[in-house]
DNA sequence: TATGAATGAGTTTTCATTCAT
DNA sequence: CATGAATGAAAACTCATTCAT
């Protein structure tokens, strides 16, 4: 009668309860989300969080990975590495643009926040295996003489990643536009500011 | 001496609960600060910090104001509007890095987090009014033909906000380097993005 | 085999439950010891418990009864009425020890706890029932002259369980080597306490 | 206007929860006592409690040492060297049926329960003084040939003291009558047990 | 019948804030 | 004006028990 699968705890709660987490950590931060939040907004009882998160921290480096994960997926589908480093760049950044606005909170929580105080060991791995594919290409560009040689390449990369996080911390604290136009002279000037070879590329053109 | 002047609360104490307070908001934000850790931090009664901040709304508030004051007065220090555009931007870098070496805490404190939830109507536009001169400059940069004009002030500004505080959130995060070196590199970098004469200027020369 | 039987439910895991219960309530008391605590030790589901338990007092009367029991049959197997007084103590001692040795977790679950609180009506008859018998033996020496008269029979019945129990606590709370010969000793003190014909009974001699 | 003393945390409340807290550990255990039960027996906010006593265990070991030291001066009070063994002997019962009858809370929290999962090693320790002194007298007995000396001193002592509570416990178990008379009795017999020199002691005779 | 997921009241403890001194 | 004890509401988490499967 009941689809078998459906046998064991409800698969559909344990979403319920990332989503509902990650909705109210994005505006309010760990430590400003309580429990009973959480429970509130998921719409179900206290054990039904703790059986499947043994504790708030456990949450919270959950729905860290949760969303982290989508993250880096929506990225890998955006590299080929076989595209020019120009459209690769393009890709690149489409991907993160796509990113930051299918999933608002998922990015909010993720790059607006300190997490500092309570990501676990695994998780911040995940992060950095999450940077490590665009640190190589970053690399490769150096190499080939696309980007500069004379910034270190983790320079490089948190200068670009921070650059694309304060445009989207700008537009919600400070309510600029951030049209199509605008994120697209933006990923121009990022390429441009690490372009080695100066007369070719400057510019859509 | 000061006979009547320390009859009324002693001026020190202020300065001891902002300063407590900023080094603890800095560590573990808002919300994962109690007032009890603050007294503690500052070694004042609870009366003391209460007679002077009626919350604890009102007290992060009064930190994060007096942190961007700070700032503000550092960035306006290093603008010198007479010098040339380059010269201009290398001092206004400066500024800020010196103010994030100096004053780390208030750094984190001010740009690390998001203080979305509690700044009240005056922290924000205190806030408007440290970037607003910078949006000037740029503004002027921009008619002057010294930076493009494809993409809007805004977004110049949130970009190179954005990406120096990317620069130093990677330190704190990702344990990177971030040699002066690197942040002359990154400084370079950030006017090459914008610059509109594209050959000419790269380059230390 | 036992294809009928074996159609309800297991008896082995009533059996299951109620070993674990008694090895936790010997170790943690009873509001010491949580319902999934049980559960884990007996590794059976909630049901299971419930099914049998209604509650979790019900669960401790029914761990008490069956520990009491247990030392009920031993007390009984070494009670010959046929024995001297001297070997009738004895005999009586030696059943004691060997059931605070065999099963300590019973032993101290019984006599080491106050289970004032939640002991019901049965279990506490049941545990008259246990005594009866020793104060029979006990009056029936008053009566004979072994044992002196003037103690009533219940507060030597309550001094000698008391002292053998205080050894056992002992052994358990400051560690104390409660050998073979100790227990010897003690079973001759507590007979000499009591015993009527001064001069002539002390020792083994 | 207010005598000094009362400026700071009122000394009382401090007695208060304590006298609260060893009323419900008596009744119900350690394990069966809420923080909130104490705090509404002794009228006490919670904050109240937990700034006197870290923690629930903090308490319940406040409550022993506090009971404990209470019965250790009861027994010192009623130790006096100089007596002859036999008026020592009944010196230090009476003073434990003293204690026992005066506060019957402390006795039975101290002695009726089970404390090995939550005292620590000061309690431990005070515990060990108590009975120290004890020891020492009963070896001391041994050695003068007051005692015998074919059972370990850890033994009569344990055997003494069991007994003893014994006596105690089945009064508020089995509700049998304890008499002075059945105490003195019991007193006796306790003697009479560990006595050497059999012909001359036994009884009022 | 057995499972173990679900519930919500209850646990210990801490918080922001007030008030007597 | 400063102190820090007091408060009661909430925090994170666990419990005894029930119920859908």
């Amino acid at each position: 009668m009941v689809p078998d699968a459906a046998k064991a705890s409800q698969p559909g709660k344990h979403a319920d309860i990332l989503c509902a987490a990650l909705r109210l950590f994005a505006d309010r931060g760990f430590h400003g989300t309580s429990i009973p939040m959480v429970l509130a907004e998921a719409g179900v009882g206290a054990s039904s969080l703790y059986r499947r998160f043994p504790s708030k921290e456990a949450l919270v480096n959950a729905v860290f990975r949760d969303a982290k994960q989508r993250l880096a997926s929506e990225l890998q589908a955006s590299f080929d590495q076989a595209l020019a480093p120009r459209a690769l760049f393009a890709a690149f950044w489409t991907g993160l643009v796509r990113f930051a606005r299918r999933e608002p909170d998922a990015f909010r929580f993720l790059e607006l926040q300190d997490h500092a105080a309570y990501l676990d060991a695994e998780s911040r791995s995940l992060e950095l295996g999450v940077l490590a594919p665009i640190y190589v290409a970053c690399l490769d560009f150096q190499r080939r003489g696309v980007f500069r040689a004379d910034a270190p390449t983790e320079t490089i990369l948190a200068f670009i990643w921070g650059a694309f996080v304060g445009l989207f911390k700008a537009e919600r604290t400070h309510h600029i536009a951030l049209t199509d136009a605008a994120l697209d002279a933006a990923r121009d000037a990022c390429f441009r500011a690490f372009s080695a070879g100066d007369p070719a590329l400057p510019g859509p053109r």
